[in-house]
DNA sequence: TAAAAATGCGAAAACGATTAAGTGACGCGA
DNA sequence: TCGCGTCACTTAATCGTTTTCGCATTTTTA
């Protein structure tokens, strides 16, 4: 393996020389930079990171956390778009990614251990149970950190704009003559918070009233509690003439439900789901919902981190919000068209 | 930060002994030893692994290449899980894993000088166009490899069972009483290629004859496509009583399809998918198909790797192959049933 | 009892880079 | 001519480990 040694010896300089002239120090000559350069490709130089680490600390490795208390992970769509966006922002700025984990060779370590062990210049975390201890830990723990869907107090975050987002889905329902529109919600978190608040709120711009029956809570990703929660809502004796999901597989579970009733969907009932993930896009009829851009939400919070890295003293905007957009499928009907025919 | 040189203070004794101490050498009494250990814990000791690397070449990080042509990568829930194993089998053993790219800061770069600069102990490779040049590049590079779901030379390969798989789902139609059975067949690769010859010689040991319009190719995950094969499916004077899709994306576009011409699934036509994903589980009615052990064969994956890593000398077994199993939903008709009737 | 072998530990040299401080040559103004 | 500032480069220390070799002791063997 070529060193710096090695460069130094075929071009008659010092190492230092050729450490700087590859960084780019200014006093080292034009020429000599070329030089060394050029011998550099010539015999396929590649630094040896761990020596640059052992000296500057620096790794140009960041550490991505990545897991949640339904174990969905990775396997959910949505975050693995977040994940690609993170790692190809991450790789266009020069940085690597790495998973974090609690143990290492069998021993059990909090990721905050695992972090400075790999010493990761930074850590985003995304798809996580916020309140669990250790995470909590680890974001005190002062190493730069960016956190997806969740505010911290000292955390730069980058969030979907689960306000614009809901309000954008009501609002489309509202043009399409939607008037009793029932709303499925997740349970408790940053970003539930933000739905259900910008529901009422939206609703309320509209001038449109809220049932109180149309409003109940379901677990994101669980078909059971949706099925149940779309049966509650068959059962009204003034049915809502659309329902939200919280996200696109509930929204099929409950189709499914409402097909098994012998309903129609959209005809005798509108459905929308949330994330935009591909089964939403071939299920039959297609589900409109709202794409998330998980894709821009990993690229955002990759440049932020590595921003963060870069200069520690210079304050951020402390909470990014990237703006999903609804995507129209044939799961809600127009009422206006309706009432015209 | 805790360094050797502190614990051999506290402890009085050389930072050559501590060291020892920590890894165990023999030529240490226990006393010290026990010793060490303590004050080591005591102070919170964390060995800097960049140290550690720039000395003995070993990084305990393993790369992991994870990219295809069409870009679905890990919003590929059978990846994903794949993924997912190697992650948690390779925590458990003492290793990190890192994405692989092909660009740093802005330079492109070929794979395998990724792997050098990123100082890979190990690489495991999947989800891939394994044509590419530069993947041939970085398996013929010497570091260790593991492939996955394509058997190259000299590498070790973790396959999932295609043989198995399909000759188990063949025969689970046969016992359904289907005999006119479609095979839709993803495009050229050894995955493909081993489900085709399973195909075939499963029809033919259990004396099915093979209508040759019944056979076709769709490239995996292309619903269109996939609708297309089905009309023309659907079109043949003697319709297949069951058609087998390359997976279950496709599955369930061509079930639209059939749904869409006015037929049931399963009365009127049957339908197979493949890979066990969530999306087959929530379709309506669910369809039966080949569950895929992602999991298994990502920790099989890294534990290979990392026995490779360790003794490089030993020859494991060149192809570790791990099945999956039929999961039986409703999408396929009992036809000995119907008889009954 | 003396020699040989085993035991337990330490000194010091790496590994491959970065970087503060130092050095010599040169030009320039006074 | 002297002094000073620049420029371009070198020297050498340093990061935190691992590991070879050597050196005392102590124990075993002859």
């Amino acid at each position: 393996m070529i060193s710096v040694k090695d460069i130094a010896n075929a071009c008659n300089v010092s190492v230092a020389t050729v450490s700087k002239a590859l960084n780019g120090y200014s006093d080292i000559s034009e020429e000599t930079k070329a030089v060394v350069k050029a011998k550099a490709a010539e015999l396929g130089y590649i630094p040896n990171m761990s020596a640059v680490a052992l000296k500057t600390n620096r790794t140009y490795n960041i550490g991505i956390l990545f897991v949640d208390a339904a174990n969905t992970g990775l396997t959910h769509e949505y975050f693995a778009r977040v994940l690609e966006g993170i790692r190809s922002q991450a790789e266009l700025l020069g940085y690597s990614i790495t998973f974090i984990t609690n143990r290492i060779g069998g021993r059990k370590i909090t990721y905050s251990e695992y972090c400075r062990i790999r010493q990761f210049d930074g850590v985003i975390i995304a798809c996580i149970d916020y309140s669990e201890p250790q995470v909590v830990e680890l974001v005190n723990s002062g190493i730069p950190i960016v956190t997806i869907d969740h505010i911290f107090n000292d955390t730069i975050s980058v969030m979907s704009d689960n306000v614009k987002g809901v309000k954008d889905l009501v609002e489309y329902l509202y043009a399409m003559g939607h008037r009793r529109i029932a709303f499925i919600h997740g349970d408790d978190s940053s970003v539930t918070r933000d739905r259900i608040t910008s529901f009422y709120r939206t609703m309320e711009q509209l001038g449109v009233e809220i049932c109180h029956d149309y409003v109940s809570e379901c677990r994101y990703h669980d078909t059971a509690g949706a099925a149940k929660c779309t049966k509650k809502l068959l059962q009204l004796k003034e049915r809502p003439t659309c329902i939200m999901y919280p996200d696109d597989i509930t929204a099929i579970s409950g189709a499914n439900v409402i097909k098994s009733h012998g309903l129609n969907i959209p005809d005798d009932i509108s459905v929308t789901g949330y994330d935009g993930i591909r089964y939403s896009v071939i299920y039959e009829p297609q589900i409109t919902t709202l794409q998330q851009a998980g894709d821009g939400m990993g690229r955002e919070a990759a440049s932020c981190l590595i921003e963060l890295i870069r200069k520690p003293k210079t304050t951020l905007k402390k909470s990014y919000v990237i703006e999903g957009k609804v995507l129209t499928g044939g799961s809600v009907s127009n009422l206006n068209a309706t009432i015209v025919r």
